[in-house]
RNA sequence: UCCUCGGUAGCUCAAUCGGCAGAGCGGGUGGCUGUUAACCACUAGGUUGGGGGUUCAAGUCCCUCCCGGGGAGCCA
């Protein structure tokens, strides 16, 4: 019997074939079980029948769930079916008799499930996201080698920082006393530019934030875009162009997956060019209206960013926040230098925050004087002071957050299901 | 770090005013000729997170510690 996969089945219809996989559940009658059978491409039904498999049917009408099992029989197309197929088994060979499964077919709460990820990976909803993942990370390295953008491996471990070393995690470097895991590639990004002009990098990011919110992990994804001359408006075109890209491209491909996970995708197929855009002072006059007392120079926090969201139907870029809020690479605005060209890209449908972006300083004295008022020492940034020296030029970048992309096209309370072992304020096992 | 909610059978939860610790799922045994989280019958399963206290009596009230969930701050 020739081996074959359950997502191969529309061409063995009718034919005896041999698939190898997983007990998903069973169902079992007097003289017909029915095992939902899994191999890691599908799900299909496997019709176990008392008179066909003789003395291993009372093995199987009991096996337990998560057995792994070999199945010969013959493949017939039966609307009954999960996914729409069922294998008429003529005999079934154990590989394992599963000890009894941790996770049921009830309900699970969410402490009990994240210790126990490596086995809640198989369940049907996380390998459905996991797919997605892989999808949208596809989908964002295709739009940026089309885009004739280099990858560049920016490293982990590195000693200047992104911003201050509180929220860093350290780590004991040989004889060189501490280093950092890196929070962000940026700053590799910015140098990497001169040689390359248009480049980017996708990786692990760690912040060591006591945070403990649906939207926050201490180690999760980012993929980081750094490209020469360009403005502040030419880099919220490219993010508009890149996040339409990556969002139509995902949910054209794992439809199927989608609608497992029961999101509404009509929400995600308006997400085209353009986005809308407002001004931080604009977003003031929003929250103002709606009677948020949020005073000018703050940050938004997690409730303003939902205000503004619910508003619009798609993206919503905001720019130009003040310069005493962001961080200290950001390029001061040259009329009012109380602002800065950045703007945080955020997803609708309460989503938030997925994209931080900013056109960079790239002037020598108005850079040490940004890292001079951030109570940062210039001296820890000395090559990066360097790239300012050496021909430089306009530029901007961004990052945006795979894990908070993924939950918001997966439609995902929790950013922690999107990731397949997700580190937390107090979780780092499995 | 702060606010808030919670911890009872392997899992999800219930237990009235402080008064015999229960159900569903899962496990075991048996039944059922096509099931859809299958169903039916029977059955086993408990140091109520740990420690201390109040009380005739504590899952329940008080103190304390531990472990989680949600949120704030911070950020993607």
């Amino acid at each position: 019997m020739k081996e074959c996969s359950i997502s191969q089945f529309p061409e063995y219809i009718g034919q005896d074939v041999t698939i190898k996989g997983w007990v998903s559940n069973r169902r079992s009658s007097g003289r017909v079980s029915f095992l939902i059978f899994r191999d890691g491409t599908g799900i299909c039904q496997v019709v176990a029948e008392r008179d066909v498999l003789g003395d291993t049917y009372q093995e199987i009408r009991k096996i337990p769930i998560e057995s792994s099992v070999i199945v010969h029989g013959k493949v017939v197309e039966e609307g009954r079916s999960a996914g729409g197929f069922e294998v008429q088994a003529s005999s079934i060979d154990i590989v394992h008799l599963s000890d009894e499964f941790p996770i049921g077919k009830k309900e699970h709460g969410p402490d009990f499930l994240l210790s126990n990820r490596h086995l809640w990976l198989r369940s049907a909803r996380q390998t459905a996201i996991m797919r997605v993942r892989d999808a949208l990370v596809r989908h964002v390295r295709n739009y940026f080698y089309e885009n004739t953008f280099t990858l560049i491996d920016t490293p982990i471990f590195t000693t200047t920082c992104g911003e201050d070393t509180s929220n860093l995690f350290s780590v004991d470097y040989f004889d060189l006393g501490k280093t950092y895991l890196s929070q962000t590639g940026q700053l590799y990004l910015e140098a990497a530019i001169f040689g390359l002009g248009k480049v980017y990098c996708l990786g692990p990011t760690f912040r060591a934030e006591r945070s403990k919110t649906r939207r926050h992990l201490t180690e999760f994804w980012m993929v980081e875009a750094e490209m020469a001359y360009y403005d502040h408006k030419m880099n919220l075109d490219l993010q508009e162009d890149f996040v339409s890209y990556i969002v139509q491209n995902t949910i054209a491909e794992r439809q199927e997956d989608l609608k497992l996970l029961e999101r509404d995708i009509e929400p995600l197929k308006r997400v085209v060019p353009p986005f809308h855009r407002i001004s931080y002072d604009e977003a003031l006059d929003i929250l103002h209206k709606q009677g948020s007392d949020i005073v000018w120079g703050a940050d938004l926090g997690g409730d303003d960013e939902t205000v503004i969201t619910q508003l619009f139907d798609k993206p919503v870029f905001i720019e130009n926040y003040p310069k005493q809020t962001k961080a200290f690479y950001m390029k001061q605005h040259p009329d009012r230098p109380e602002y800065v060209f950045c703007a945080d890209l955020l997803a609708p449908e309460g989503y938030g925050e997925i994209i931080g972006g900013s056109q960079r300083e790239d002037n020598y004295d108005l850079l040490i004087k940004a890292i001079k008022d951030n109570n940062l020492e210039p001296e820890t940034y000395g090559w990066y002071l360097d790239l300012r020296r050496y021909g430089s030029v306009p530029h901007a970048g961004f990052g945006l957050g795979i894990e908070r992309t993924l939950s918001w096209i997966c439609g995902l309370k929790h950013v922690r299901e999107t990731i397949p072992f997700p580190r937390m304020l107090y979780r780092a096992y499995p």
